[in-house]
DNA sequence: CCGCACCATCGAATCGATTCGACAACCAGC
DNA sequence: GCTGGTTGTCGAATCGATTCGATGGTGCGG
């Protein structure tokens, strides 16, 4: 056993006690002499002993500490998104100190529901955190039922034992819309996140408008429609990126009879859209004003600074913390919705006079 | 055995046959007859058996299929900054195909480098990447090295037993001071990525400038003087963020004798500095040039484009993958360098008559 | 002085799989 | 018909720890 690591029956061997004594002094749990301790500790110093395997102690309590984040292809594409960012961040600062993992389940990108991802048949994991929006019809999500990992799911839509955690978008969507149709917009049109696998581009029609499959733009939609808003135009994008957003910009802001506000899902797109209507020659709010979603800070605005509502991204990524933890102590967390609060900046104002 | 899940043993007992059999039926290593399979696998699919549990797998093997990034607390700051990102994605999208997950471990912020994060000490892991820049007195490194868990260190300082990727920062520096100073520009001023853990802000003194602790600025600037710049002021950014950017760029800006042209060590920074210059009234280049470093893709700062010297950050994930992949099959991966190409932009230019 | 309780320690079972060596059956060749 | 090789299956050891129940001491109270 020179050439191999040291395991926790070398380290009793060398301190004279049986393998259980061992295990005793390292995990402390269970009656212990002093004196005992400290010779099991001299020996484990002495052989080099780095402490007990994870591996042993996983298989023997049935956890991993390692909780499962499907993210998507959104390392690519929404994490230039700071929203994801943020949450993660949230999460990650819970779960860390509690001794919990993440480990990041990448997807392949534009898949189709129907698409399984290789690490979620095979990787360890004690819970499973979709943030990337469940669907009921979705691969990965059948097999984590069959694995009998528990899920929870961020914003996704409400589905038989999985446990949800999710933000108020659809009244924050109907705040922020009383708030531009407050101030006297008629001329209204929306930039939408992608309404499914597909990413689409451009103006959506009636029929592409009937089959949003993704959650959280039919939410923010619905939200939308609640406060009165018909709009003009509904643009779907293919992720929320700034480039996406100044694309349905120039698209929306372009034509003879213009809108004379815009209403993003994003605060990204929505900034997209401000860029747009600068390189257009339009001021904002004067010419037209401009709302987003998420509340985020994009330094890169100054002087403007975006009308959006804001959702508590750390906060959510706190909740989901606490559902873990819940989840391993066998408790059955229920769903969990958090609110959003409307922030008015300098880029939404009366419509143009004329 | 009916309330909890079923395993190995419960399949071979109800396809009777015996656990060793069964074991051959999910890996396929080993003669087995085709009859006898199919009979297992369907005692498995009548016990709603989802394979081998990746734990008792893991236990045998003594591998966990996990690679453990520790991020510092980038997630919060840096994972602001494209770079990160994009570098992860290339890790992720290399490693996932070959059965590998990412577990993120963050760090808390602002520690000096004693400071042990909690997951280090315990999570399992078969190799770890430092993407944070390592040195030589990091607490995270020494209880690697004690777990005896291959390390790999990104961008990092030469270290005793660690595999290194890097890219050639100090050519590519060299190579963008040299185009600046080609153009004829005598004011030079830097803007740096943060010294050390402390991550100040301002103007760096000479007694400053001689104890840089992290590797990054200290190569990136050598190698800006190595093209035989000597700049009229340093200035140190706690974060490659473009609000830091931005305050610099005002700092440096403001003064009477402003410098002609302005190297910011990332382009987050740099996008920072041209976002100020245009605050002060200032046209980038024919004021004053700016020039970043990494080559990334702002859409937002259009319609200007970065000079840059790009570095290829999805390669450089696929390099660590690699190595990874090499450790595992026991091999000893040397170090890897990736080099930079220098892009010519919009924001560089002669300096101004007078 | 006896007995009860408690503390420290140990042995052995357990977690869920992989894998090596043994063994039996079967086929082909001589 | 016997031998040698292949093929399929099985039993048992193994990975590295935790944990339960048992045991042997010690101390305290009655």
């Amino acid at each position: 056993m020179a050439s191999s690591r040291p395991t926790l029956a070398d380290v009793a061997a060398a301190a004279g006690v049986s393998v259980s004594t061992a295990s005793l002094a390292f995990s402390g749990a269970g009656p212990i002499a002093a004196t005992t301790k400290d010779r099991v500790l001299a020996a484990a110093t002495a052989l080099d002993y780095s402490g007990p395997n994870p591996l042993g102690r996983q298989l023997r309590s049935g956890r991993s500490g390692i909780v499962g984040v499907l993210i998507g292809d959104q390392l690519r594409r929404s994490f230039r998104d700071p929203v994801s960012i943020q949450m993660l961040d949230g999460l990650a600062s819970t779960l860390g100190p509690l001794g919990f993992g993440v480990l990041l389940i990448p997807g392949a990108a534009d898949q189709p529901p129907a698409h399984l991802d290789p690490l979620v048949e095979s990787a360890v994991m004690d819970v499973a955190v979709l943030i990337c929006g469940a669907t009921a019809d979705d691969a990965n999500l059948a097999t984590l039922r069959r694995r009998g990992i528990p899920v929870i799911s961020v914003e996704g839509e409400p589905l038989e034992g999985v446990i949800e955690v999710g933000i108020e978008d659809r009244v924050g969507a109907a705040e922020l819309g009383r708030h531009v149709q407050g101030l006297g917009h008629e001329r209204i049109a929306i930039v939408s996140l992608p309404f499914d696998w597909q990413r689409r581009s451009g103006v959506a029609t009636p029929a592409r408008l009937a089959e949003i499959r993704w959650e959280i733009p039919r939410r923010r939609l619905a939200g939308l429609t609640d406060a009165g808003i018909v709009p003009v135009a509904v643009y779907e994008t293919p992720a929320s990126l700034v480039e996406h957003g100044k694309a349905a910009g120039h698209a929306l802001l372009a034509g003879p009879d213009r809108p004379t506000a815009i209403i993003a899902q994003s605060d990204l797109l929505a900034s997209g859209v401000v860029l747009a209507a600068r390189e257009l020659g339009l001021r904002v709010p004067q010419d037209v004003s401009v709302a987003g979603f998420d509340g985020l800070d994009l330094p890169w605005l100054a002087p403007d600074v975006l009308t959006s509502v804001s959702q508590p991204l750390a906060e959510k990524g706190a909740v989901i913390g606490r559902a873990v933890q819940a989840l391993m102590s066998g408790e059955l967390p229920g769903p969990e919705t958090l609110g959003m609060t409307l922030q008015v900046g300098t880029t939404t104002g009366p419509p143009p006079a004329h």
